[in-house]
RNA sequence: UGGGGCGUCGCCAAGCGGUAAGGCACCGGAUUUUGAUUCCGGCAUUCGCAGGUUCGAUUCCUGCCGCCCCAGCCA
């Protein structure tokens, strides 16, 4: 990461840790990114990485990964392995700080046992239904469970009775003596511990008890010497808990702050659904490259850098907050811009025969590779006289403001000749299959020498040198800015969200281009070879984001 | 009629008692062999509303109003 891009902007996070080390409370921070391995990362996670990464980075501190796998019904080792490669492609190194909730285990039942012992926690035995109803609501109170006052001794042994396994799922668990009135529901005598005779990722059939994520965040942080753990809104009504938890058991106390979770329009951020789109088929996998997942974007061919910038732009609060995917795509376009060589690819090719260019000349062209980088270098491209131009490039009877070819105009190839249109090819149909243009042979390199001007200029693809490719054009997955609003966010899934382009021209130096590398097909958009879809003959292009097309934007006037 | 939060431009977001940064979007215009990029310029006399304190309030106080989260043996 360049310096630059190191985060600079302010947010009330940075500021309460900048009082913390000022008040010397702490001499150096450590903050946490803890993803339970239940599915793959999405943009909203980036999120929470890049803030817990950066904050640690300026102030030289350090951030931890760590697994909250306190569920083992729902964790794979699967996800564990994606997360990291996740976070390591973005760009960020936890060196030896690699954590898991699941190793606390023996130190979490401890924990359990000590508030036990204090008379703070107790083995409960009523059902789930009868918890529920004994919670109370959010107006009234709940009430005391019969099974409060069982004595230290009872607790211990029915405890240590549902460690060994002696009890099937959902007889008892452990619970928190706290408060049934409290106004803050968390705080209704909560479950520390629930049976669950399942095979865990890692500590398999070790345990048949698990400890409750309430129970074991902010002990793991406390563990860890978590000085700062930064976490989502939903959690500020935990944070009493975890206050009293770390009280009453006497450790370091971690302080938590809290932020709000990124929105992003047209597409949706729930892991349940994200699942759901990916089992029913609606998407085809993870890293489609229509989810805003890490792997799809990776895929599509954003770049981490672009992701970071995001990140750091969209900035962070406590409000709810929506960001508009356009930001996104901006930060993509920015990045691209510096970094991508370009490259020129006809979509929809439209035929041209240049009448005055002999017919077994082929000329090699040099162009840039990044017309504002030179140091990129350049590259060959051939030019012959039969070539492909873009068929919206040509109008039969253009307005005013088209001043792209037009029957009789003149029009600049990208990189070549200026060229003029003679006349216009039809089939019986009436459809336009072929234009005969002529070139002004004195242009290569240069304007017109009377002075005349040619505004437009066009990409091209000779013909007998042209690459066939494939593209993939990928728009948003949603065709509302809010998917969650309706009965059912699947009926807003964009029908359009991907179209497949078969017969693409694209000029041959793109045979080198590798799977993941963005290039810019000038005027059109960016574009990679997509590793998993490219194993045919022909290579395909995922179209990674278009460029601003402000002609288009005129039209749609 | 419980508890916890949040309200600064269309969308994000700085600001923390001294007279409204920045980004995206949008609108003009210049340069351009990408209608791209770049570049200039425009875009909140006003900070949810109403009172109060103060020489002075987006910043402090009070009261309203609006929005979000919480009743998993999920995280």
């Amino acid at each position: 990461m360049s310096s630059e891009e190191s985060s600079t902007g302010a947010n009330f996070i940075k500021t309460l840790i900048q009082e913390d080390l000022e008040s010397g409370k702490h001499k150096t921070i450590v903050t946490r990114f803890p993803p339970e391995p239940n599915g793959y990362l999405h943009i909203g996670h980036a999120k929470a990485i890049c803030l817990n990464f950066g904050l640690a980075s300026d102030f030289n501190g350090r951030c931890h990964l760590r697994f909250d796998d306190t569920n083992p019904i729902k964790e794979e080792d699967e996800y564990v392995n994606a997360i990291r490669e996740d976070v390591s492609w973005l760009g960020f190194d936890w060196g030896e700080h690699l954590y898991y909730t699941s190793s606390y285990f023996e130190q979490l039942y401890r924990y359990a046992l000590q508030l036990i012992e204090k008379g703070k926690a107790y083995v409960c035995s009523l059902t789930t239904e009868q918890m529920r109803e004994y919670r109370g609501t959010l107006t009234e109170p709940g009430r005391l469970s019969p099974y409060r006052d069982r004595t230290v001794e009872e607790n211990r042994d029915l405890f240590g009775r549902m460690r060994a396994g002696e009890f099937p799922d959902g007889t008892h668990v452990l619970r928190a003596k706290i408060d049934m009135a409290a106004g803050n529901l968390n705080l209704r005598d909560p479950i520390l511990y629930r049976i669950l005779h399942a095979s865990h990722h890692r500590t398999g059939d070790e345990w048949s008890i698990y400890p409750m994520y309430d129970f074991a965040h902010g002990q793991s942080d406390s563990i860890e010497a978590v000085t700062h753990s930064i976490c989502t809104l939903e959690f500020e009504d935990h944070r009493p808990l975890y206050d009293w938890f770390i009280r009453e058991l006497g450790i370091f106390a971690p302080r938590q702050i809290e932020f709000a979770r990124l929105n992003l329009s047209y597409t949706v951020m729930s892991k349940r659904k994200l699942l759901q789109l990916v089992q029913e088929k609606y998407v085809s996998g993870w890293d489609d490259p229509r989810m805003p997942t890490l792997v799809g974007m990776r895929r599509r061919g954003y770049p981490a850098a672009a992701i970071r910038k995001f990140c750091e732009r969209i900035g962070v609060g406590k409000g709810a907050s929506w960001i508009d995917l356009a930001v996104l795509e901006d930060c993509v376009r920015e990045e691209l811009n510096e970094t991508a060589p370009r490259a020129m690819a006809v979509i929809h090719p439209l035929k041209v025969v240049l009448t005055n260019y002999p017919q077994e000349q082929v000329e090699e062209l040099t162009a840039a590779v990044h017309p504002q980088k030179p140091e990129m270098g350049s590259r060959t491209i051939y030019f012959s006289r039969q070539f492909y131009i873009e068929r919206d490039d040509f109008m039969e009877e253009p307005s005013k403001k088209f001043f792209r070819l037009g029957p009789g105009r003149e029009v600049r190839l990208r990189n070549a000749y200026i060229i003029r249109c003679d006349e216009v090819v039809k089939n019986a149909a009436g459809e336009i299959i072929e234009l005969q243009c002529s070139a002004d042979l004195a242009t290569l390199g240069a304007n017109p020498t009377d002075g005349r001007k040619v505004k437009g200029t066009i990409h091209w693809v000779s013909a007998p040198h042209a690459l066939s490719i494939e593209i993939l054009q990928y728009d948003r997955l949603f065709s509302v800015e809010n998917p969650d609003k309706g009965e059912d966010y699947r009926q807003n899934l964009n029908p359009g969200s991907l179209q497949k382009i078969e017969n693409v021209y694209a000029e041959a130096s793109l045979v080198n281009a590798l799977p993941g590398v963005p290039y810019q097909f000038e005027r059109t958009g960016y574009f990679c070879v997509d590793p998993v879809d490219s194993c045919g003959s022909k290579p395909v292009f995922n179209r990674i984001v278009t460029l601003r097309d402000s002609w288009a934007k005129e039209q749609g006037k």
